[in-house]
DNA sequence: CGTCTATTTGAGCCCCGTCAAAGGCGGTGG
DNA sequence: CCACCGCCTTTGACGGGGCTCAAATAGACG
């Protein structure tokens, strides 16, 4: 929580994010401070952004809420692909596509900011750190769909399911979004279930041997982690592929 | 196949590869053919170009041969998170991490430049077009990593097979590396097990399900696929994820 | 021609999917 | 504020797709 003084409260969360990975100036975060000129938009939960097919315009912020990278097959199954929480953009880049080839759908209620291009392009060219540290947002969210797909090829079902919440709780504190062990986890099982690759009525037997080992607790949509230590055994967990811990200290303001 | 008499033999695969997206102009592929001054480097099938841990040092791209991108857990479950072929670069932008959070194989005998970042951020800087073109490349990898995670969470084991197969027959068409149906796949039984989450075993009943449909042939590593309309919609495939068909023509040389 | 790796086959079984139905909970409208 | 409705969670029984273990066969390579 460096310097939270320094920022506006509205787009606190993605100079937060962004602080991950590199240590930002006062003319950087007042730059950054610009992007709340941006269209505010609200989604109501479970409404779609973008659809696959459709023709990438805008470049998306989240402000709050919770909202989901999927695909979808014509029979009607679907995978999230990807998770994102406020203070992180949705689609920095692919709008340099022609189409969508995914998704992007509220899992909650959801506020962004909506900017088009030309607006990332100007703020990545007068602060070029700030462009450094969106950069490396992008490598980030790469690395996650990587361990994504270790997850899917070659983690059973509760190691699958342990290793999301732990991800989850791991990105939320890092943006000072936890209590304790303790963080919102607005996703149904079904979602769990979509994240995973297994079926909700698996998810949900699997959710219930967590909890009888004492390893969560999950109610009302409020995650606990009780036993991280165990859990990260469980879920064979590394945080390396997050690359948090400051690891972009040599693009410091100050360096 | 254009104006393949411009470029020289050597960097012939990558031009072919960037011109899936955008046009080059000859100045563009002189400066792609400087790339040839860096050093060739040469490793053994089943050796590890980088593993993970190790501080990034050059970018790759590959000349010859295939190598792909993997995880693994300490006990010894792998998986492959990407394939190489000739022409692709296999870690573009990664030496910004402080880290590799995944390593390189080599699935057969390669070859590939190994180049400073510099030399890359140079290239970029003066050929913007190029710049672009690499920009392209790595978005449609991660593309290809998102239907790779669709594939893993949601398609049959049968499914997951058949869609590796057509895509790696795309994306070697693509680049000419292919004889009608028929082209070189240096994976194993076991390689292939490890790109779709499956065990060897199965995908070796696999396979024989697919030659005993007249679905494929699949001898000394060469792969014949026969009917092609059957084999995508088994796997459900849709191929706009590799945005291909010169989808960046609107950033031609001569646009 | 021998060795090592890759492919193939078989038997048994288990993790997880499927189908179906019963509760629980939150949200909405009257 | 209550009642209803829809979605989410939970439970049970059953089946099957894919895993495991093990061993035989076939290729590849020196």
């Amino acid at each position: 929580m460096r310097n939270a003084s320094f920022v506006s409260p509205m787009i606190n969360p993605l100079s937060l994010n962004l602080e991950q990975y590199v240590r930002l100036s006062p003319e950087d975060r007042d730059a950054l401070d610009e992007l709340r000129t941006s269209r505010l938009i609200e989604a109501r939960a479970r409404t779609d952004l973008v659809r696959e097919g459709d023709r990438p315009d805008v470049v998306r912020l989240m402000v709050s809420g919770w909202a989901c990278r999927y695909k979808d097959l014509p029979d009607g199954r679907r995978q999230i692909v990807g998770l994102f929480i406020p203070g992180e953009f949705c689609d920095l880049n692919v709008y340099i596509l022609q189409r969508m080839d995914h998704s992007i759908g509220a899992i909650t209620k959801v506020q962004y900011y909506a900017m088009g291009p030309e607006v990332v392009q100007r703020l990545t060219q007068n602060r070029p750190r700030v462009g450094q540290a969106l950069l490396w947002h992008e490598l980030v969210t790469t690395s996650v769909q990587r361990e994504w797909l270790l997850n899917l090829g070659q983690r059973s079902a509760i190691e699958r399911v342990a290793h999301l919440l732990i991800e989850m709780f791991y990105r939320l504190r890092a943006t000072g979004h936890t209590r304790g062990h303790t963080f919102d986890l607005p996703l149904t099982q079904n979602d769990l279930a979509d994240a995973t690759g297994i079926t909700a009525v698996h998810v949900n037997r699997t959710l219930q041997e967590l909890r009888r080992d004492n390893l969560i607790a999950f109610e009302r949509k409020q995650l606990t982690i009780l036993d991280l230590d165990r859990m990260m055994k469980l879920a064979i967990f590394n945080p390396n592929y997050l690359h948090l811990d400051q690891e972009g200290r040599h693009l410091d303001a100050n360096a």
